[in-house]
DNA sequence: TATGGACCTTCCCACCATAGGAAGGTCAAC
DNA sequence: GTTGACCTTCCTATGGTGGGAAGGTCCATA
């Protein structure tokens, strides 16, 4: 049985986040010594890797969730967690999409941008004359 | 002389936002009425829009009070602006790549998934570090 | 003139996920 | 037995945005 210094190093999740996970329910509540201090085990520290993975892969937490939750019932289809993993695919698609067309913009206005002494500069150009509704 | 609604509508920042970044000092503090309503001129929505766009570059707000300050600033050089406008291309491109590779790895896992009705499931054995079930 | 509704004001709360710190208790090593 | 590293809970902040309550204002219409 360790800490949660024990189990944060061993996870790679942080002591804080150990406990926020709890006190969220994205855990069930760790066991506690006599003092209070939690305890973790090998399966609680496979859980929080777990969870650690599927954020890293960008997973929310509320999905996060749902996966922990199909990993736990061993009669689940793979379909399911398939959808899930789909749409996490999809969601960073459009993310990526959305940041690929902002850079392409501020690519092209640095291009243009001469970038020396002269305070003539298309990027505040294009900055102030944004065409909204006036 | 406009209402904060209206000047809202004029820049497509809400009235809600407007009022924050006049809180946190990104612009300065509108003009007001007898009653206090807060007025707006054409100069104050021009500012506003340039905030508006700035943002959806995904500029930060920090920089984008940078980048305001330069644009009030009629002797800045256009290098400081186009230094501004280089570093958030490189802060985009760290950030997706940060999600491709997400993405790929995500796209692998559902790839090796049969995602059908058998609980066998290559994503939920990986995010559990090899162990699909405990 | 009164009233109603659309606007404005400030203030507080929520989100998500994470980090920092203070105040106080506990454990282990020396 | 003291010291230092750990633990506990609780509060705060971040970045931007939205929601809403309680109360004031402005304008048009009945």
């Amino acid at each position: 049985m360790m800490n949660i210094g024990e189990a944060a190093a061993a996870s790679g999740v942080s002591a804080k986040m150990i406990r926020y996970y709890e006190e969220t329910g994205l855990i069930p509540p760790a066991g506690r010594t006599g003092a209070g201090y939690r305890t973790y085990g090998p399966k609680e520290v496979q859980i929080l890797r777990f969870v650690r993975r599927a954020r890293d892969l960008g997973f929310p937490m509320e999905k996060v969730g749902d996966l922990l939750a199909l990993w736990r019932d061993r009669s689940r289809a793979s379909a399911e967690v398939r959808r899930l993993a789909e749409d996490q695919v999809a969601a960073l698609t459009a993310r990526i999409r959305e940041m690929e067309e902002m850079k392409a913009t501020l690519e092209h206005l640095v291009h243009a941008c001469a970038g020396d002494e002269r305070p003539d500069c298309p990027i505040l150009a294009d900055l102030g004359g944004g065409n909204c509704r006036t």
